[in-house]
DNA sequence: ACGTACGGGACTGCCCGTTTAT
DNA sequence: ATAAACGGGCAGTCCCGTACGT
């Protein structure tokens, strides 16, 4: 057996994310990420204090790649800015669609059940949040100067709107496990996004 | 005593709701509610089978009438739709919106929660929630049929999309802990209404 | 099911004294302890604190009267002290022997190992200790009033050495697991209290 | 470097003794050990098998040799044999009497504890305790041959019952914290030995 | 209709001994 | 010989639910 450090590290936060993706993380037992991971109590102690210090890796690791990920598309600048983001939307859909109406989105899912009970999970958690608003609001700018999309908006207030709206999206999705509304989410918030477009 | 029964059922929902409302559904102890109600565990088991069934009759007795409260507005016949949602908005942020942020909205946290962990509460927080879904749906085809709003928007997706940026905009605002955040998401949110009249 | 606290107490306080009897304090755990008493963390929890007040509760409810039970013999009166001491050791010997030998003393075993470490034992174990001495002495001073007993012997510090040797004599024998060095040992014991006696 | 590791080795033991003299051998920790050693894990594992092997080798190595030192006097052929016993006890109270009482006996202690527990343990005790009744046991054959001792008495019965006395001395002294008891069970030690003179 | 003592069960955190890589 | 990494087991905690009284 190969004891390789990272790799244990990176087993523990999978499984911890696959657990806490599913059932939240009150809700996720370490038994049940432990024996996931194939590992025990030891492993886990020594890489993290506790649960809380694998949920907030999690978080901090994890979640946020998966951020990163999803977010490429409407920023490639060769490309109108909201024809990017449709795609995006599209793309996004058919990739993750499954797992989000089934599942949720796991930054929300972690921001509903933590940010109140625990002010370093909302801290983290908010963190994503803004850096993924800052990308959004920072290619609403560039879109505008280059003509793409309508001057009078606010980038800051629309791109709060829109990660609200596709949290919410997601959310009612997820709770009707319906794809079919979270389809007919999307579409009306595709005919938001051309309501932006410079005319 | 028929009176007192009640009244003690009363203040177990009240109780619930609130600490529900505040720690989630899992977090909440039932030694918590019951000491808040100033009851104890005897009355509780006589009223209810076990916590879950406490907290199924939170969501239909205590947060249902939330919703409807909040919902009344955007429906009176006698105001322009669109104006009158407008308005909704405004008085809802204004009377709800300290604990909208702070504590979010109890219908979308329990969802969050506990849907994908416990299907009788899917369902009849998703009953909430369609039953929302069509008043709006409903409210949109009269008022198309009034010529307030434009012909060619689609009732339902309209309403799917309103109800979850609105559900939305709590989440996020929520997690920023940020009323700042909140009001810019409904601005944009009324923007977004304003696309939908009729011209 | 019947619930009935003091019986399950009972059991508890039994299953934890053949436990600790066997392995020693910390030897024995609470999930064998449990298992024993086919009762679970709970009902431990709600009677003891902890473990050790679970092993306080050992030493002041059965081990006290274990001794006290041993210790009848020599102090009837209508015989002669020493007589009855010896015929004390051989009672105690034959009903006792197997487990003195195989297992050792439940007071001194427990005196060994814990009233280094813990002063909690070593108080509680002082006592029983100290009461059994206390007997003894008393049962010298009158043996001498009768004149069965040399006038110029200590009470106390042979009440103490009495003590001591059979203390030692289990520990000796147990360790060498061997009954055969328990008698020795005994019989020894038994000439030297013929060197009491009153000429 | 021969000398090194024998250097470690020693300090190894040399901490091991210490620590398991005031802890036991099982709340002796080996973290506790090493770190008094000045040593890490590795050096350990490198010297010992095990945790029990350093134990082991404790009593063999350690234990043996610090009964051997004390029970030199009452085998000095020049000196009537009850004499020196007196004058050895004296010398070994004055010497070890304050570890005696807060510690107890290395021996002794051990033997309680582990014994039962692990037969390797108990061997290697029984040995010591069974050298150690051996030489007195000679002694005092040679003794009475000498006609210092009477003859009556059996010498191996006779060992058996000092060990079992000096042992429950130790034993009761230490639960009771108290030097004086450990003084005055000597003294009654010391009335019981001269019984034992050759008229 | 409600209060209270009691009991079952599950889970986290902790510590310790041990092994592997270096 | 070191130190990082790992396996395992146990105590303590907390909470839900039940059984009785009253």
């Amino acid at each position: 057996m190969k004891r390789n450090a990272d790799q244990t590290r990176e087993r523990l936060l999978e499984a911890a994310h696959y657990e806490i993706h599913r059932k939240g993380f009150q809700a996720a037992s370490l038994t049940d990420i432990l024996s996931r991971a194939g590992l025990t109590k030891g492993a886990m102690y020594h890489h993290f204090a506790n649960k809380k210090a694998l949920g907030y890796a999690v978080v901090e690791e994890r979640i946020k790649l998966d951020m990163e990920e999803v977010l490429l598309r409407p920023l490639k600048e060769n490309v109108h800015f909201i024809d990017g983001f449709h795609q995006s939307l599209k793309d996004g859909s058919e990739l993750h669609g499954e797992d989000l109406v089934t599942l949720g989105c796991p930054l929300n899912n972690l921001a509903q059940e933590m940010s109140l009970i625990d002010e370093g999970f909302r801290l983290r958690l908010d963190a994503v949040f803004r850096w993924w608003r800052d990308r959004m609001a920072e290619g609403f700018r560039q879109a505008q100067k280059r003509g793409e999309v309508r001057r009078e908006i606010d980038p800051e207030k629309t791109a709060i709107f829109i990660q609200a709206s596709m949290e919410g999206c997601v959310s009612i999705a997820k709770n009707a496990q319906s794809r079919e509304i979270f389809q007919n989410c999307l579409t009306s918030l595709s005919d938001y996004l051309n309501t932006l477009r410079a005319t």
